[in-house]
DNA sequence: GACCTGGAATAATGT
DNA sequence: GAACATTATTCCAGG
């Protein structure tokens, strides 16, 4: 690990990875998945005067000692504070209908009476540095605020960086599109300049993949903490020390394809199970959020991204500018100026924001130039002015200035929240094959309706234009992040009527769209096409772990940052359906896109019309019900109706499940098979019971939920399977079930921490995202069935309880078994969270209290039916028994997954 | 001439 | 390890 000094006080953003001990890093609770509120400056001066960055907690997933260690970073690293988090009765989960205020890091009381907030991360910064790609940065603001912030001393000594790079990833095999990367050219073709030494300022990747790690097994305990924080890849904006040109020079001959540089094993859930010399020494591959998409493992397979959300968190707080533009190949960022100045190629990471390009392309040249001047770093040029201008902010607070730190791209947002929402209003077609580096453009992405994707935001009646960010997000439905292997490419001509503008937000290409109030808010995406990267490059990058192939699929990812008339930000995000990218799949494999129907009871028989593509007259649609562990407990072809046939749909009539008797719904699969290994991705079906309601507790709610949400509906599904040892609730946010606009099942993938792989103890961060993508996704809902420590409860596994972990009080009402509020005959989960909160709040307690939930049975046969839900109501008194028992088990488990992972 | 598009050759990789 | 299948990447040609 590189050894840093920082000026004890120095007010700048810099990445707390390898400063933070890791067991403050571990503390670190983000939320990831809501909507972003950047925050006042008021707050920001509150934090600053302790510390530069602030990291409130809740330690839903950790456990108080940890917190109480954490305390001590603050004194001991003027970096990082920890601040306790206060309740708050408003927190994230809620219902984004109504709800919008939870979305907000609203204020709370700090301990000496001043507003304290619910836990996030705060990051107090130079403002210079900071004021990321935030188009609404205002001159007027940054002379306000910039005096109040010593921008100059900021300083990041990393010496060593020749023995923090990894030597293994001197790949032979690197491109020259990786070359590229570093080359001149591509500081011209992208406005920026990219310095060549990026490993020295990438901290985020170093703990898991130091090449001065001597001693793998003892680097491997100790890095493991670090490690669960920091397993991603993906989340290092600088990841990738590319291979010099000489080195590649040396090794390979150019335009020579590229031999992949891992020939990886996988078991059958698509798991390396074998590393190739050259892949870096992270220690632990299953924790890699980067793992191949194949049919085996396009079901959920969250459990592989614990923490996820934390490193996402982290890498909003990386300030690495170095080699954001490492694994963007020379083509990738061609378009982005033709017209613009050469630029020189400085590489001293002074200014070490990544968010310093975005600010560079965002403002204008005067803007831009002025803070150029007010920053210590100057290596970035302006940007010529685009016909658009790109959006200023109001006039806000003279003494607000925009946070540095908008949320990461692999942050979930949701794409609603009070008044606003943004909603893609023509989905992308199913299918665009992408363009490599060595071909050209193939054109932007088109919709299923022969234009072009639409996005728009409603609800927005100021007058300030905005701009719709654009990024290639993944498309299994896991975390919803950047897309390692695809970038989005902006396409201009004649054709094009949108107007776009690149930059590149920690090794993202993203594409910056006006957003109009005289267009509605609407904008017409007819700029962005999909560029691949070839996988040997990427998978050359440093601690990537995820491999390309067959990992075709992507989806477009929209972000709208709205200010706020307090100074915030909000940030909206959505996700397009899946889009396949490769040429074969294009032409062959069959897919799916919609179907009539989500479920059915078990006695099936009703005509379900699947539309999509590539099917043929002889076509099967097989429903499957899977095991955890993948194996097919049942299978069942479809009738298929011949004389309905067309190419982009079939008649199916639904095949009576297996058992008729399940009194919960059930939930499988099926997929269109077009022969052999020509199959669809798996599409989602539940079988509902014949006749019964499933909750007794709750009927008719949440059986009418099961039925119109579909997340509810797969949640309670996911309670049906005989997998589990214990029956599990799912949490659901009904308003974010109505905010639903597409089907559930428009997606395949199960989210399913069921799975044997999944340790029932390990907190699995990453499936936030399914939970998340209840709110923020409507087209591509899911459940988890764990919540990352983010915003949102987690569930978890204990013997014969079931705990739930709120992040920090202020979330537990989101906590609901039904929509209802809970009646005082049944203190359901919610009226005891409620209990708890009032508690927590009562005690001032900074820290998460895990809460009881009443216990489920397992169902005695393994049939399929939970037994109804009892919940008894206990004492109020009781609830301390149940926190301190609770905790005493998360505490040990938590020691022995630290020990054991 | 640049861009877009479809098709296919060929290498790499997996079974 | 060979044969075959599948996938990735590059190349070509026409619009």
């Amino acid at each position: 690990m590189p050894r840093t000094s920082v000026a004890a006080a120095a007010p700048c953003s810099l990445p707390f990875g390898p400063l933070l001990p890791a067991r403050a890093r571990d503390a670190v609770e983000f939320q990831p998945f809501f909507p972003f509120i950047m925050k006042s400056a008021e707050e920001e001066n509150y934090n600053y005067a302790s510390s530069n960055l602030s990291a409130s907690l809740s330690l839903g997933v950790m456990n108080s000692s940890l917190s109480t260690s954490c305390h001590g970073v603050q004194s001991s690293n003027p970096i990082i504070s920890i601040i306790p988090s206060a309740s708050n009765s408003s927190g994230y989960g809620g219902n984004p209908e109504n709800e919008a205020s939870g979305y907000y890091l609203s204020p709370n009381v700090r301990p000496n009476g001043a507003p304290l907030e619910s836990p996030r991360i705060e990051i107090t910064s130079c403002l210079g540095i900071h004021s990321g790609n935030n188009q609404f940065f205002h001159e007027g603001d940054v002379e306000e605020s910039i005096p109040k912030r010593t921008l100059s001393t900021a300083t990041l000594n990393l010496p060593n960086v020749d023995t923090y790079r990894d030597p293994s990833c001197l790949s032979p095999a690197s491109s020259l599109s990786s070359r590229s990367c570093n080359s001149e050219a591509s500081s011209f073709e992208s406005n920026y300049s990219y310095p060549y030494t990026s490993p020295q300022t990438s901290p985020w990747q170093s703990p898991c993949v130091s090449p001065k790690t001597t001693e793998p097994d003892e680097s491997y305990h100790r890095n493991m903490v670090a490690c669960n924080l920091v397993n991603s890849p993906r989340h290092s904006p600088s990841t990738s020390p590319r291979t010099s040109i000489s080195e590649e020079n040396w090794l390979t001959a150019p335009n020579s394809r590229p031999t992949s540089p891992f020939k990886r094993k996988y078991n059958i859930n698509g798991r390396q199970t074998s590393y190739s010399p050259h892949h870096s020494p992270t220690p632990s591959p299953h924790n890699s959020p980067r793992v191949s998409i194949t049919e085996e493992t396009w079901l959920g397979n969250t459990h592989q991204y614990t923490n996820s959300a934390i490193v996402a968190a982290i890498n909003a707080l990386t300030t690495d500018p170095i080699d954001m533009n490492d694994g963007i190949p020379i083509k990738s960022r061609k378009t982005a100026l033709d017209h613009t100045p050469t630029m020189a190629l400085k590489t001293e990471p002074i200014c070490d924001d990544h968010d310093t390009l975005s600010l560079a392309t965002d403002l204008q040249s005067e803007d831009f130039y002025h803070i150029r001047k007010t920053m210590s770093c100057d290596q970035y040029l302006s940007v010529p002015q685009h016909p658009y201008h790109w959006a200023k902010p109001k006039n806000i607070s003279p003494t607000s200035y925009m946070s540095p730190s908008l949320p990461a791209l692999d942050w979930h947002l949701p794409s609603q929240s009070g008044p606003y929402e943004l909603r893609i209003e023509v989905q992308p077609k199913s299918h665009h094959r992408a363009h490599y580096e060595t071909e050209g453009s193939r054109g932007a992405v088109k919709a299923s309706t022969g234009g072009h994707p639409i996005v728009q935001l409603h609800g927005y009646l100021e007058s300030e234009p905005l701009t719709i960010q654009l990024f290639i997000g993944t498309a299994d439905d896991r975390l919803l992040r950047p897309h390692a292997f695809y970038q989005v490419h902006r396409i201009t001509g004649k054709t094009v009527s949108t107007t776009s503008h690149e930059t590149i937000i920690s090794n993202t290409k993203v594409l910056e769209i006006p957003l109009l109030p005289e267009n509605s808010m609407k904008a017409i995406i007819d700029c962005a096409g999909i560029l691949k990267l070839r996988n040997s490059d990427i998978e050359l990058r440093k601690g990537e772990t995820d491999i390309g192939r067959k990992n075709t699929r992507v989806r477009l990812v929209f972000r709208v940052h709205i200010p706020q008339a307090n100074g915030r930000t909000l940030t909206l995000q959505v996700a397009s359906n899946p889009i396949e990218c490769s040429q074969r799949s294009a032409q062959e494999l069959p897919l799916v896109e919609k179907q009539s129907i989500d479920s059915f009871p078990v006695s099936g028989g009703k005509k379900m019309i699947v539309t999509g593509h590539n099917f043929h007259q002889d076509s099967k649609v097989i429903f499957v019900e899977k095991a955890p562990d993948g194996h097919h407990v049942w299978e069942m072809e479809a009738k298929t109706d011949k004389e309905m046939f067309k190419s982009n749909s079939l008649v199916v009539e639904i095949p009576p499940f297996r058992n008729q008797r399940i009194s919960s719904p059930v939930q499988v699969n099926f997929y269109v098979c077009n022969g052999k290994r020509k199959r669809s991705q798996y599409q989602q079906f539940t079988y509902l019971p014949a006749n019964v309601p499933i909750i007794k507790t709750e009927p008719t709610d949440d059986y009418e939920s099961a039925q119109t949400c579909g997340p509810m509906n797969q949640g309670l599904t996911q309670l049906s399977k005989p997998y589990y040892s214990q029956q599990i609730l799912m949490p659901s946010d009904p308003g974010s079930c109505l905010v639903s606009g597409f089907t559930s099942c428009q997606q395949r993938n199960t989210v399913m921490s069921s799975s044997p792989n999944s340790s029932p103890k390990l907190h699995d961060l990453s499936s936030s995202s399914s939970y998340n993508k209840c709110i923020s996704n409507p087209g591509h809902s899911q459940l988890g069935l764990q919540q990352p420590t983010g915003g949102v409860p987690i569930i978890q596994e204990v013997p014969r309880s079931i705990v739930v972990h709120p992040s920090s009080p202020e979330q537990s009402s989101h906590i609901m078994l039904q929509p209802q509020p809970c009646s005082p005959t049944h203190s359901s989960v919610m009226g005891q969270q409620q209990h708890q909160q009032q508690k927590v709040q009562r005690n001032e307690s900074p820290t998460t209290q895990p809460l009881s939930l009443p216990e489920l049975h397992e169902d005695s046969n393994h049939n399929l039916a939970p037994i109804p839900v009892t919940i008894k109501c206990e004492p109020e008194e009781l609830d301390q028994m149940y926190l301190d028992d609770v905790n005493e088990i998360i505490r040990n488990d938590l020691s022995s997954n630290n020990v054991h992972t």
